[in-house]
DNA sequence: ATTATTTATCGTAATATTGCAATATAAAAA
DNA sequence: TTTTTATATTGCAATATTACGATAAATAAT
């Protein structure tokens, strides 16, 4: 096959690993770092700061912004990206969760 | 081409990206929900509570190992995993990160 | 109106991932 | 020793991802 079974599995552990597949690339990873270091949000030279062509990263902009990470908006002929703090928070907070619950465990027997 | 381009980003940003990518299916993030639902580590039955193929539940569990998401260890003819406290807090801290620089940000034009 | 600039989309090749049946491996139980 | 039990590995088909050249679309500048 190769099809992922997301139907069985529940609409939050779906909702994770696709907040989280959307940064399993260091270009993305690398996208949302770039955002977040500029302060004005003139955001087109992306491509001037990545290694790739300017199709591939309009690809994984689009990703970005499928999964929720990024927002962005048209301004004239250029476009604005920003990173979307909910997704961030949700992400900070899940962790937060998980890692709350390996603290309280006390067999961690690895 | 198809392969990413891992060698033009900061470790960093690949280390990220790899920890993410791990958690970038749902199986594998409900096979750590699940790790963290047991308290004795008999481990071998994920593949019950999962709607997979153990061969394919093995290859999740690879994939998690060597990411460092979790740790494994022998005991008998079955084996115990458990979740790597460490690439969780590695996550989080992350995240904890991005979002204190976004609420940091007074523009955030979009 | 024409040309430049910015971003998106299409098409396609290379590679990776997902999933499983079949099989191997290795320790436990009989 | 033989058989079970638990897990890993192999091989393969289906699908997804990554990357980019070529091209489109849409606004800005001339």
């Amino acid at each position: 096959m190769g099809a992922t079974k997301t139907e069985h599995f529940t609409d939050k552990q779906n909702a994770v690993a696709a907040l989280a597949k959307a940064l399993g690339h260091p270009a993305r990873v690398a996208i949302v770092e770039y955002l977040l270091s500029v302060d004005s949000c003139i955001c087109g030279d992306i491509v001037n700061e990545l290694p790739l062509a300017q199709p591939t990263v309009s690809q994984h902009l689009k990703e970005l912004k499928s999964a929720g990470i990024i927002k962005g908006e048209i301004e004239g002929n250029a476009i604005c990206y920003c990173v979307d703090e909910t997704a961030i928070e949700k992400l900070q907070d899940y962790f937060a969760s998980v890692a709350a619950i390996l603290h309280k465990k006390k067999s961690n027997c690895c």
